[in-house]
DNA sequence: GCTCCACGGGAAGGATAGGCTT
DNA sequence: AAGCCTATCCTTCCCGTGGAGC
């Protein structure tokens, strides 16, 4: 049935990607300086989740990499690594610069020293989710750095300039922007084929089968991605010679259950107790969930704690958080997926 | 309009952990 | 081996802002 797992997997990298002709042309055009060993501009890429931006951005830099020998490139999901210090550590990492860091004790200086001595080949550093960095001072001095060329990847602008400071945005405003546009259906049919043709047997699959899906994701690949990773190893795992109508259904709503259930499993156990909160009572005003929670916890904590954690949940799309100020309300996401089909 | 609730930025202090010195 | 030092990360406190509801 499956014949290739990896090709079904977040963060694969296609040998060819999809429909982004024009997009792969662009970033390819603004990369072309380090052919010469000269620096790129930095870039912004923008767009929805799931429209193929962190994958274009590793596929053109991979493309770069073999075409001239001597360029690096470096990505950094900034989700995971949110601190200044946690995507430098990174970057060196990837340089090969981190034997003598050790982890607690170098300060952040001395991690941008490292960079700036580095004499190595240019290197692409990507920077995914990079609206997620907490001090985007980092973003200004990187780009300071002529070895390096960032690619930064983010839904909106608006979002990664939010609580910039007037240096970082004046200095970014004038810089490249690749923007990318939902797929329609077609697409993403097209999308997937290529990754059942390559990991799946033959016939796992037919078309219409994956158009259900595709309408499914909303112009999302990553959903329709993760869906079609359901559905194969449900097949697999029943003995199925190829995956049929039943489990394609039964994948669409399991996909996103199992991404949360993933979601919940990483909580801290007093954000979980904030999290049973709102999953009993659906939807439940800040005042009386703070109260609540103050209740059942032995040790809580500050109201002012207790909101960090909920605009990270919500963040994650944990929960559900409705309204900016007084009408502020925090429900279940679950709820809302019975709503939302 | 005015009030009040809630949010979230920022500074300060605490917890934690590893390296360095003695 | 023990104790000091210094870094990050987390939590708390203080407070300005803003919007909904009256």
């Amino acid at each position: 049935m499956i014949t290739d797992a990896r090709v079904l997997r977040t963060g694969f990298v296609p040998r060819e990607v999809e429909h982004r002709d024009a997009e792969v042309t662009h970033l390819t055009e603004i990369l072309a300086p380090l052919t010469d060993g000269d620096p790129a501009d930095t870039t912004l890429l923008l767009g929805p989740s799931g429209v193929g931006k962190t994958c274009l951005a590793k596929y053109t830099a991979e493309q770069l990499r073999q075409e001239v020998l001597d360029v690096e490139y470096q990505y950094v999901n900034c989700w995971q690594n949110f601190s200044e210090f946690r995507t430098l550590y990174r970057i060196l990492e990837g340089l090969g610069k981190t034997v003598d860091i050790h982890r607690q004790s170098t300060p952040r200086d001395e991690l941008y020293e490292r960079l700036r001595q580095y004499d190595g080949p240019p290197c692409v550093v990507i920077l995914d989710e990079a609206d997620q960095l907490e001090d985007k001072s980092l973003l200004y001095h990187l780009h300071e750095l002529p070895q390096f060329s960032m690619l930064l990847v983010a839904n909106r602008e608006r979002e990664l300039f939010g609580n910039a400071d007037e240096r970082l945005t004046s200095r970014l405003t004038g810089c490249e922007r690749v923007r990318f546009d939902r797929y329609d259906s077609d697409e993403l049919v097209s999308i997937m084929d290529a990754r059942v043709k390559s990991g799946l047997e033959e016939g796992a699959i037919d078309r219409d089968q994956l158009a259900t899906i595709a309408d499914a994701a909303g112009g999302d690949a990553r959903v329709a991605l993760s869906i079609l990773r359901t559905a194969a190893r449900q097949a697999h795992q029943s003995y199925e010679s190829r995956i049929t109508d039943d489990i394609v259904a039964a994948s669409i709503p399991e996909a996103r259950a199992e991404r949360h259930e993933k979601d919940v499993d990483t909580l801290t156990p007093h954000q979980r107790t904030l999290y049973e909160i709102i999953e009993e009572r659906d939807a439940v005003s800040p005042s009386e969930l703070y109260e609540e929670y103050r209740d059942r916890m032995d040790d809580p904590k500050t109201d002012r704690t207790v909101r960090n954690y909920l605009s990270k949940m919500d963040q994650y799309d944990v929960i559900r958080a409705e309204g900016t100020s007084r009408d502020r309300t925090y429900r279940s996401v679950s709820e809302t997926f019975e709503n939302v089909e």
